[in-house]
DNA sequence: CCGCAATGGAGGTCAGACCACAAGTATACA
DNA sequence: TGTATACTTGTGGTCTGACCTCCATTGCGG
């Protein structure tokens, strides 16, 4: 750890833009939303070429903190933080992260953070939710739609736990999981169920009652798992490493 | 998966290249440790400029799947997954994320960690432990040498809790903790006593006792923390939104 | 008043030359 | 003979400057 070794006037010159941009964005100069000027402009004024500039900034971007839009400029990231998505999905290939292990982080921290939610969520949040929940309801004939209000609720419990930290991390893992799961939403069933127990996982933060806000959403993530089929495997020796054969029917409901 | 609208002759090159290589990785023509080939060649096989491929590799370095060495050539990351240091410490910068927030997500996520080594680590796990707080111990006057153990202690428990994914979040959160630590460390004291919770710690989790080893894990963390003047600020409704103000006088005890 | 084409600003790509670094290999000197 | 220095080679790093593509705005024509 600790990189250190930066500021030789001649150190990369990817690092230097870098280091350039944080200092900018820590002591405040740069804040999120914030466009960068023009890459030309900008690098005549760190004096380096076009090129390092660019990759630099290509560095930031892949990490999330900076978004670039073509034909637009090059902003500071304004969005919830997200680790980059790509990450998560390209390491789990690389380290043959399995789906279950996946559930299992999400599990832990999502329970975890239903219960800071009960603890701390303000009224604007309760509102929020309880919005979701009836629109849940009101979509049970769609499973997209569905979807969609599905994971709003989870992200506004995210942002109710107060620590964006932990909301960041869930949300990384969430949109690694998004993928698997829209293929199956579309023929779920009991949505219905689904909904009620969304329903009670509310009820449970607006009362202000971390244990239970722990417990159901624990349960009810675990059921959502189930369904998928994406339980832990059991314990075996013979460790088939071929990464493929998983992907049983999966029945999916929504999570 | 499935970026969808690959493929067109015309999309974004950077993502060519990237979707490139995910696809070797995940097909198993690209092994943790593999060099891939110079980038010359390697941008005419896939009939881009070699800046272009230089962008895509930058953007797989900075989320840590690449590794480059300057003069020698281009691997696959080998060690252990770790999440783009800098993308925390710049997200934190950039969203204000607190040092409270920090080691909240840390005595979560390591505390249910400590639970599943207890429920599933191995024998080599355990003699490593068993190691490490031996190591400890020899070197409790030495806070230098006494931090490396301590954090080798803790990453054997990531990886006895069988999940890399929570490992990797986990190793993301401390190396951006490591920093503010390693300053403080040199004047901890209580060292010994330290030593003894880890001790208690790797007692619980040779045991198999989960719950037990869950919570002496979380009180050990809330201990450092609160030696690091890192708690919770008190609730108070003026919410100086401003992002800076922090850093208060640290006097650190090792974790 | 509306729709569509022209225009300018910004990022994206390209090509090829040249620089910097690391490692191996050959050569020169003690 | 042994070791140290210099050269060669392979690979990533940076620079130029021209050209392409995208997008938003502007303004003309219907």
């Amino acid at each position: 750890m600790a990189r250190t070794k930066q500021d030789d006037p001649n150190t990369h010159r990817t690092m230097r833009v870098v280091n350039h941009i944080r200092s900018l964005i820590e002591n405040g100069t740069l804040q999120p939303g914030d466009k960068i000027p023009p890459e030309r402009e900008f690098a005549r004024t760190l004096k380096i070429s076009r090129a390092s500039l660019r990759t630099g900034i290509g560095y930031l971007a892949a990490m999330g903190v900076m978004k670039v839009r073509h034909g637009v400029g090059t902003f500071v990231a304004d969005g919830p933080p997200e680790f980059g998505k790509a990450s998560l999905s390209l390491m789990g290939a690389l380290h043959g992260f399995q789906s279950w292990q996946m559930f299992e982080a999400r599990i832990i921290l999502e329970s975890q953070l239903a219960a800071l939610a009960a603890d701390r969520g303000k009224e604007e949040h309760h509102a929020a939710l309880s919005e979701e929940v009836a629109e849940m309801f009101a979509s049970i004939d769609s499973p997209s739609d569905y979807l969609i209000h599905d994971l709003l609720f989870h992200r506004i419990i995210s942002q109710a736990s107060g620590n964006p930290i932990l909301a960041a991390l869930i949300e990384t893992i969430t949109s690694a999981l998004y993928d698997k799961r829209r293929k199956t939403v579309e023929r779920s069933t009991d949505l219905r169920e689904s909904a009620e127990m969304h329903r009670e996982i509310y009820r449970s933060i607006r009362a202000r009652r971390p244990l239970e806000a722990r417990k159901l959403m624990e349960e009810h993530l675990r059921m959502a798992q189930a369904a998928q089929g994406m339980e832990r495997p059991a314990e075996r020796k013979t460790r088939a490493d071929g990464p493929k054969s998983r992907r049983g029917r999966l029945t999916g409901v929504a999570s």
